[in-house]
DNA sequence: AAATTTTTGTACTAATTCGCACAAAAATGA
DNA sequence: TCATTTTTGTGCGAATTAGTACAAAAATTT
């Protein structure tokens, strides 16, 4: 709603980056956001929250990656996760606040699995292809496996359409697009200490080609291709590279 | 609004791709869209149109490239494009109709472009590698140059987020994907034709690979990549798989 | 048991939204 | 000049929207 000038966005990026990307307590109410976990603390004050926030912030992903962050509503909200819409914004914040913390949510379950896949550490019985295998079936099993129908990259098919309007959304946008091309700028560093690369294979450069096919599939997991159809996509092109 | 489902897509694409591909003075009011060209017809009846159309969907199209379809209210389009609501729904339908207008105006003035510079008629001293480049010059142009700021792909950027819940757009970015794929493979398919492509590489799985690159740039320029990282990044990836 | 703290749920407001009704305007045809 | 046709422009109405005020509810602390 507030139209934010682009000038001011490398900035405040600076600031907010660190302090806030692992950050969830930070909006929320009174309570701790995690209902179990923590054991050290001493009960809470109040009325207990009747909600448990991950599982509120899995439900809003859902719609959000649905129905996109402008034409998803509170009430879509509300009724998606059961929770009131006052008890939505004492927990959450307002409806921007929600989708970034539900995506960045989205970001970091992901993250954590691709965190076990992406390792190279030399192993001749675990090839650079195999183990980029491994990854796309990661992506595509998250682009085409959340619903009945195919939903395609969360960040892809939501975030690109808001970035202009909304600076966090933007700031969001970068941050993710620059974790994307470290992880696979390191991962591919790694191969090439080892040997693994094909000789004339900058790592860099290939980290591209992997966020261009794995934008390839975001799209077309939108637009309704079969994990099947994917897995073709993925087997062919990365053939190409790496075989 | 309209909630559609998904399994009625196929029927109602094959439908309406035909007839409605190119048909611009579909649902347009009683007099011809164009304000010039057409000399034979006999002055129009009424009073005249007091805009001309093909500017009114580019500056529509810019309005939802920038804030995405549903954040673009009406009254951003009226202001944007100067013309009433009650003449821009006599004149385009309703705001989705209008959104397709402009969507597909702006896919076929990049298509002439394209047509142009996809030629591969095995001319040596213009190469495959040269020809692709100058087809990522245009790509480039168009993800940054309509605005001050990069807006990235309209089609990546605005119809991905509206494929679920609009079953026309979901068509539309199906059909756009599909004159992609086939244009790409036609013009490695006469490359190879001329032996211009490297022996292994098959046009089908180059074609994917320049997908996948396109669609890193659309993404890229939407975050705010300048048009020099983009370049970038063509030559890196374009000489790794053609040079 | 009373005071305190926090969440919940109902209900509301102010603003924005899309689409259209209807009369005025501007052209042609007779 | 008058009838006909089409577009324009003002203005409206019904529906939806985001965000909040306020009292009731449910817990802990003293």
């Amino acid at each position: 709603m507030v139209h934010q000038p682009y000038e001011t966005l490398i900035h405040k990026a600076a600031e907010i980056d660190l302090s806030d990307s692992l950050d969830l307590n930070g909006v929320c109410g009174a309570q701790s956001l995690d209902p179990e976990a923590c054991v050290c603390k001493p009960k809470a004050r109040g009325r207990p929250r009747a909600y448990n926030p991950d599982e509120v912030l899995q439900k809003a992903l859902k719609v959000f990656w649905q129905k996109g962050f402008a034409a998803t509503s509170l009430d879509d909200l509300v009724e998606a996760t059961g929770v009131n819409r006052p008890s939505l914004y004492a927990g959450f914040g307002d409806k921007e606040s929600l989708y970034l913390k539900a995506m960045q949510r989205y970001r970091e379950s992901l993250a954590e699995r691709l965190d076990e896949v992406l390792i190279c550490n030399g192993d001749p019985n675990d090839t650079v292809l195999s183990i980029i295998r491994r990854y796309f079936d990661i992506i595509i099993d998250t682009y085409t496996g959340e619903s009945q129908h195919p939903l395609g990259c969360a960040f892809m098919c939501t975030a690109l359409n808001e970035a202009p309007q909304h600076e966090s959304i933007l700031e969001m946008l970068q941050n993710t697009i620059e974790e994307f091309d470290i992880r696979f700028e390191k991962f591919f560093a790694d191969g090439q200490k080892y040997g693994c690369l094909k000789p004339g294979h900058d790592p860099k450069v290939l980290a591209q080609m992997i966020g261009g096919i794995t934008a390839n599939l975001g799209v077309r997991a939108r637009a309704g291709a079969s994990a099947q159809e994917l897995r073709s996509l993925v087997v062919n092109t990365t053939a190409m590279l790496f075989a």
